[in-house]
DNA sequence: ATGGTTGATGGTCAA
């Protein structure tokens, strides 16, 4: 049975709940992991997602900040949340669905200045992923059924922003940073499912700022979320969408739904 | 070099 899989950093839930049924009619997702949901775990507003079929939820929230959830459709087992960096900070959240161990993970932004000596946010990010990959390379194996996807706040390709050559010392796209991705990649040979059906030579975004007066004038937009599948699980992919036109809805979050499907 | 916007917060801070 197909798999729709839409992750989503949704930027406060509690504000975005009148757009969920409208990603819902766009995308139709079996499983939906956010991130940003910026609620603790006894104010999640369980009745408006049960009301929209997500029967199963897995969630794992804080006050003000991060804050990760798993919504599904279909039952939810071996739920569990791993820290990272000695922090108990909502970022990442395990649920495994029909057979899947789904990771939904929400990895540090970083800060301003991309210098980890100075900038104890940028540090945290770099450890983050350092950590995340090397316990994706000691702990699992290429063979699992593994999907790990949300907002990585990191751009690898130079068709993942807008200029390549202006982000080059901008947090989310500088070298240490798409170094740090692409060991993380490598840590379990992770397969892109985005990049698997829009080619790489494509520009291709799924975030864009708020402090841009108009989003789509520049198109000054970056690829920070993410959905990649183990080797195992790589052959049943069948398709990709970034749902662009979420920016543009009523008091939108900055990053828009990406879909992966699997299974026929 | 700086500002721009949003959300949760409530003597701002993170993004």
């Amino acid at each position: 049975m197909a798999l729709r899989l839409v992750t989503w950093n949704i930027n406060s839930i509690r504000q975005r709940l009148d757009l969920l049924p409208r990603v819902i009619e766009e995308l139709n997702p079996d499983v939906l992991c956010l991130q940003e949901t910026k609620v603790t775990d006894d104010l999640f507003p369980h009745e408006a997602c049960e009301a929209l079929g997500f029967t199963h939820r897995a969630i794992r929230g804080q006050k003000g900040y991060n804050g990760v959830a798993i919504l599904s459709r279909r039952p939810l087992s071996d739920v569990h949340t791993p820290d990272w960096c000695g922090r108990e900070d909502c970022r990442h959240l395990i649920a495994a669905v029909d057979g899947i161990e789904i990771h939904c993970v929400y990895i540090p932004a970083g800060g301003d200045v991309p210098d980890p000596e100075v900038n104890d946010k940028f540090a945290h990010k770099l450890q983050f992923v350092d950590e995340l990959t090397e316990w994706y390379r000691t702990a699992f194996s290429p063979d699992q059924k593994v999907l790990v996807t949300g907002d990585f706040n990191i751009a690898p390709l130079e068709t993942d922003v807008w200029s390549h050559k202006q982000l080059l010392k901008v947090v989310s796209h500088t070298p240490i940073e798409v170094e740090k991705l692409n060991a993380l990649q490598a840590s379990l040979n992770w397969v892109d499912g985005v990049r698997k059906f829009i080619p790489p030579e494509e520009k291709l975004f799924s975030w864009w700022s708020y402090r841009s007066p108009d989003w789509k004038k520049n198109d000054r937009g970056r690829r920070l979320d993410h959905v990649w599948v183990t080797p195992a699980l790589a052959p049943s992919l069948t398709g990709a969408k970034v749902l662009r036109d979420a920016r543009d809805w009523p008091q939108p979050s900055d990053h828009v739904p990406v879909l992966v499907t699997l299974g026929d």
